[in-house]
DNA sequence: TATTTGTCTTTTATCCACAATAGACAGATC
DNA sequence: GATCTGTCTATTGTGGATAAAAGACAAATA
C-alpha cells in the first residue's frame, strides 16, 4: 500500500465529534480549515457520513441525521501516523530492551519488526539522528550511543546554558506580551494539581513540557527553541520509564517551578537566574539518579 | 540505476596514488584499511587494475606493471556523493537564486531540476532541516525561512555561547592534551599564510573551520560538536558567496586567531574570553555586513 | 462580489526492486 | 597460529510506482 489513510482517518474521528455538536455542518473550506486538512479530505469524509448515513449531502447542504455512535470511530490504532509508530517502537527498543551503546541498529531488521518499508525506518533514524543518540556509518549501520551517563549531562549542559538564557530574556519582555498570560494559566494550573496531587501527579509531565516551552520560546531563537525538542523527547520517555517516586519528585518540581514563575515575575533578572538554577540542578539530579 | 558507485570510484582514484607509490601492493585487508572500504571494493579495484593493465594479481602477489596516467583516474565529478551533490545544487540555489523567505520547496521539482529520485532530495531535506533554514508541512511542501538576517543572529547567538564555553574548557585541558599539539600546527599554518596572504588568503576558510572545530571540540559536549556542523555549513557557502573584501576580511581574521590562540595558551580563562569575543564580534559583523 | 462547490492536476508518503557495498565464514597460505 | 583469499549473504543507497492528500481553477451559488 502507498500512504496509510491516517489523515482521513484521524480527520475522520474529529470531524464525527464536531457533528455531534450540530444540526447542519458548514461549507468545505470552514470544515478543512477547522480539522486542518483540506478540502480533498474534508470530501472524502462527507461521502463517508453520506454513506454512513450520518448525513445527507447536497451541495451546501450537509443536515445530520444521526448522532455518532462509538463504533462510527475507526480505532486509535489506525489514526497515528507511521512516523509515530516508528517513533515508539524505536523507544521502546532502545530504552526497554537491552540498549548497550556501541550496539548495531539495522534499518531493514528495524522495518521488519516493526512491518514497515525501510525508507520509513531510514528517515526516521534521520530524523532521529540529531538527538545525539546514534550516529551513521555511510554505506552501513548505524550506531547506538546509548542513553548514557555522558549524553545526560552533555544534555543538561546546554539545556542549562539556554534555559537561563531564556530566563533572562523573559524577565525583559514587555508586560502586554502574552507570554505572561500564558505563564498565569500554567501557574493556575500547577495549583490545581498540587491541590489534588495524589490523584494528579502524573500530569505533571506533560505541565512541565509547556512550561519550559514557553521559558525557551521567549528566547526568540530557533536553535534554542528547537533544542527543547530534545530535551522535550528525553524527558517524555523518560517519565513514562522511570517511574520510582513519581509522586514525590513530581510535588518538588512543581513547587520549583512556583518558585520559578514567582522569580520571573518579579522582572528581577538575579532573582528568575537563581531560581532557574535551582530547578535545573534537581531537575538534573532526578534525571540522573535513572540512569544506571 | 540502483547505486551510483561513487565509493568504487573515489577509493579507485586513491588506490591509483598507492600503487604509484610502490612496486607491489598489500594484502586486501590492508588496503580496505588505508581506502577505508570494505573488501568487497577493494577486490573491485583489483579486477579493474588487471583488467587495465596496471598490475597482475595473483592472490596475494599484486604487482605493479606501469605507473598510473592521467586518464586512467575517473574524472571528480563522478567521485562525489549524490548527497554532495544535491547539497551544492541546494545551496546554490537557495543562496545564489531568488531565496526569499516563505518560498515554497517542492521536492519532486528539485529531484527533477537536479536529475535524481524524489528520495534523495528527501532525505536531504530532512538532514538539512536541523540547519533551521526550512521547515516542514507535514503532507504538503517544504518552506524556506531564508538566510537572513535574524537567522544570523539567532546562529551568532548559540555560536558565541557555546565558543565561550568551549574556550574555558580549552584553557583547562592538561598540557599533555593532544589538541595543545593540534593548535601549534595551526597556528604554525597562520603564519605561513599570513606570510603569503596575497596569495593564500583563500586557504583561510579552511583553516578557520579547522581552529573553531578544534576549540569546540574540547567542551566534549557531542552538541556543541554537533552544532559547529551549522556553523559550518553557513560560513563555507557564505565564503563561497561574498568575496568582496576577503582578502583583508581574512588578514584581519587571522591576526585575531593569533591572538585568540595566544591566549588559550596562556591558561588564563579571563585572557581567552576576551580574545575570544573580540573576535567572535568581528566574525558576527562580517557575516551580518553580507546580509541585505 | 465573495464564497462555495465540482473537477482536475500535482505533490507527498510509502512500498518495492536492484545495484553497490559491507561483512561473515571456511579453506588456503604464510 | 595468524592472516589472507574466495565465496557467499545481508544491508544500504537510490530510482520508480502508486494511493493519499494537497491544492488550483472555473463554474455555480448566495
Amino acid at each position: 500500500m502507498a500512504k496509510q489513510n491516517t489523515v482521513f482517518k484521524d480527520a475522520y474521528n474529529r470531524c464525527l465529534k464536531v457533528l455531534a455538536e450540530t444540526s447542519s455542518l458548514p461549507s468545505e473550506p470552514e470544515l478543512g480549515q477547522v480539522l486542518g486538512v483540506s478540502r480533498t479530505t474534508v470530501r472524502a469524509i462527507l461521502g463517508r457520513f453520506e454513506e454512513e448515513k450520518l448525513i445527507t449531502w447536497d451541495k451546501r447542504k450537509k443536515i445530520v441525521l444521526r448522532q455518532p455512535q462509538p463504533d462510527d470511530y475507526f480505532p486509535t490504532e489506525e489514526t497515528d501516523s507511521l512516523a509515530e509508530i516508528i517513533e515508539r517502537s524505536f523507544m521502546r527498543r532502545i530504552l526497554a530492551g537491552g540498549a548497550e551503546p556501541g550496539m548495531q541498529i539495522n534499518e531493514l531488521e528495524l522495518a521488519r519488526e516493526i512491518g514497515t518499508g525501510t525508507t520509513s525506518v531510514r528517515e526516521f533514524l534521520i530524523r532521529f539522528s540529531r538527538f545525539g543518540l546514534i550516529e551513521k556509518r555511510p554505506n552501513s549501520h548505524w550506531i547506538l550511543k546509548g542513553f548514557t551517563r555522558e549524553f545526560a549531562l552533555e544534555l543538561t549542559e546546554v539545556r542549562e546554558m539556554f534555559e537561563l538564557r531564556s530566563a533572562a530574556s523573559f524577565v525583559a519582555l514587555p508586560d502586554n506580551h502574552s507570554a505572561w498570560q500564558e505563564l498565569s494559566r500554567i501557574e493556575a494550573v500547577h495549583h490545581e494539581i498540587l491541590a489534588d496531587i495524589d490523584n494528579r501527579y502524573t500530569e505533571f509531565s506533560e505541565l512541565d513540557e509547556r512550561f519550559h516551552l514557553l521559558v525557551h520560546k521567549s528566547s526568540s531563537n530557533r536553535f534554542i527553541v528547537d533544542f527543547y525538542d530534545i530535551i522535550s523527547i528525553v524527558f517524555h520517555y523518560h517519565y513514562q520509564w522511570n517511574k520510582t517516586n513519581a509522586r514525590q519528585r513530581n510535588a518538588r518540581a512543581l513547587e520549583e517551578h512556583l518558585a520559578y514563575i514567582e522569580a520571573l515575575r518579579s522582572h528581577d533578572p538575579k532573582r528568575a537566574e537563581e531560581a532557574c538554577r535551582r530547578h535545573l540542578r534537581s531537575a538534573r539530579e532526578t534525571l540522573l539518579q535513572s540512569i544506571p
